[in-house]
DNA sequence: ATGAAAGCGCTAACAG
DNA sequence: CTGTTAGCGCTTTCAT
């Protein structure tokens, strides 16, 4: 900026007012300036003007990293941000620290100083109401507290999952839980045996496991399930990548899919539709959820209180190849 | 940062040097300035630390937008980055400026003096050298030029699906250009040309039009293909979101794929296979290919220069449902 | 071993 | 209409 203003012959003042379009600078002289930004190819460092400057034009996405689930709230909140004039910044903070607890809130403070002029947080664990930035989580720990939310109806969907394995005559049915940290996970199981207690069904306690919602974490305990002397015929697994691995160690064992087990996931993400056979699923509308919470996040900034709001969408169940009748029936 | 220094009692530049591992503080003071830190929950600005020094320890990834293709290279760069000790952000900048012609280097700058100690940009148009910042640039408009660069053999590639369409026995066969901007449409195109020609096969011009690489853009120059008089029993589009969009205008004249046309795409997005009917496609290793760079970045700035290096990955042939043998053969 | 002070690139009063 | 000046939160000499 100093060399533009010393190239243009006028005080950096000056010329972070051209930028900026401040009243009180003489047409001539703005003129001036913007042609050696030009030519210098001059472009403002984010950086330093946020540290000043309250307002940056960037929503912040916060994630623990870049997985299926994540990157289609990216592609929603992408498609949402084009017409309002916000740059995106996606920031996936787990590196150092050791843990990964409290990843949301070490972001948060990184970047809300103010890098970002608000934050969409996906999948927090913690969230912390500090309200010197707006805030819209999406699927978080809690559930619906004071800062705007964004979710799926988690319950419904799962109860859908499960009706479904249970017309298909399935009576010994697995639950591969998420994180016990996550209230999509507790609302999943829970739809799970609702369904389950509906239909005068028990559930045995060996065949609820926890996978962690990630491929590696899942193996193991998908694994022990199928290894039980009385296996289930179906498994129904709190989210798609960890249906996947359970379709991977149905494989493993010598299990076909679906003729000996059947599997069904939540989510609906692109990968599902990948998996062989495909993953009969609860699709959430993810990207939906993204362009959603964008939405929020954008009147929340604009200082509209009543954007401090809970929005559910709805579930629905995708039936493909993963799923079919009970054995013997 | 004023504030851990009053509640421990000493001075900004202590808790600076605390924070930082610098020598010369005595072990006594560190402590309670480390239990104070964690006690009131201070995280150091990103933003103020990376005005006043030049490590962050923060990967920059430059996107135009979030689509499926940026969305893959961000589980690739996410995964490889897991072990090395670095954040990750990724940055959407096309917002404001007008045009998006340059967001590569408006990104840059904004992001870079500076936020991040690298930089992967995707599909880059202009790639200016600067060396004042590591950069790596996944498939560039250029090729390979001086700096890092990690693309996928794109004429191979073309090469594959042409071939695949001939010995199905399609004689016209349309290619939907990406954006004449990139290097990979380029090559996509001549690869096309050349398979084209090696078969003794004719290009008529009138197949030949630019889709722009994006599903919206795809859609008037596919309808125009197919409302052709003698239209093609074929169209390889230079990417799936192309082929999508041929697909839909396929449905839209009522031309049923792949019984009266086949369609082939490339880059196998995840959103290839869930196509109606699944799309056969050239499939790129892309997440590897976000690995590859994040891989190449991380040497470049521990000043590896023997990593300013061009990586090309291969591309094959993933045969679905949309490509058939041409009518009446 | 600790702190005072300068300054990173920018914006926002305030004077002139 | 334009420039001077004082910081934003932090790191880094340089004294003490």
């Amino acid at each position: 900026m100093t060399d533009v203003a010393r190239s243009a012959g006028v005080s950096v003042a000056t010329v972070s007012k051209v930028i900026n379009g401040r009243y009180g600078v003489a047409a001539a002289t703005s003129e001036r300036v913007q042609e050696v930004i030009s030519r210098l190819g001059y472009e403002s460092s984010l950086v330093a003007r946020s540290l000043r400057s309250s307002r940056t034009n960037v929503i912040g996405i916060l994630v623990a990293e870049f997985e299926p689930f994540s990157a289609e709230i990216l592609k929603g909140a992408s498609a949402a941000v084009a017409s309002t004039g916000y740059d995106l910044l996606a920031y996936s903070g787990t590196a150092h620290a050791g843990s990964d607890v409290g990843w949301e809130r070490r972001s948060l403070s990184r970047l809300s100083g103010t890098l970002i002029d608000g934050a969409v947080i996906v999948t927090p664990t913690v969230v912390e109401v500090r309200d010197d930035v707006p805030v819209v989580a999406i699927d978080p720990h809690e559930g619906p507290t004071g800062i705007a939310t964004v979710d799926a109806d988690n319950d419904a969907g799962a109860v859908l999952a499960t009706e479904h394995l249970i017309a298909l005559g399935h009576r010994r049915i697995a639950f591969l839980g998420g994180r016990t940290d996550l209230e999509s996970s507790r609302l999943r199981e829970e739809g799970f045996r609702s369904a389950m207690a509906a239909a005068g069904l028990p559930v045995d306690p060996r065949l609820v496991r926890v996978g962690g919602y990630r491929r590696e974490t899942a193996d193991r305990p998908a694994h022990e399930i199928l290894g039980l002397p009385d296996r289930p015929t179906a498994v129904f697994a709190a989210n798609d990548l960890m249906a996947i691995a359970t379709i991977d160690a149905a494989r493993d064992v010598g299990l076909r899919v679906p003729q000996d087990l059947s599997v069904v996931g939540f989510d609906d993400v692109p990968e599902a539709v990948a998996a062989t056979p495909p993953l009969t699923t609860v699709a959430q509308p993810i990207q939906q959820m993204g362009a959603e919470a964008v939405g929020l996040l954008v009147r929340l900034i604009a200082g509209d209180d009543a954007a401090r709001a809970h929005v559910r969408l709805p579930t629905r169940l995708v039936e493909r190849g993963s799923t079919a009748p009970a054995p013997g029936r």
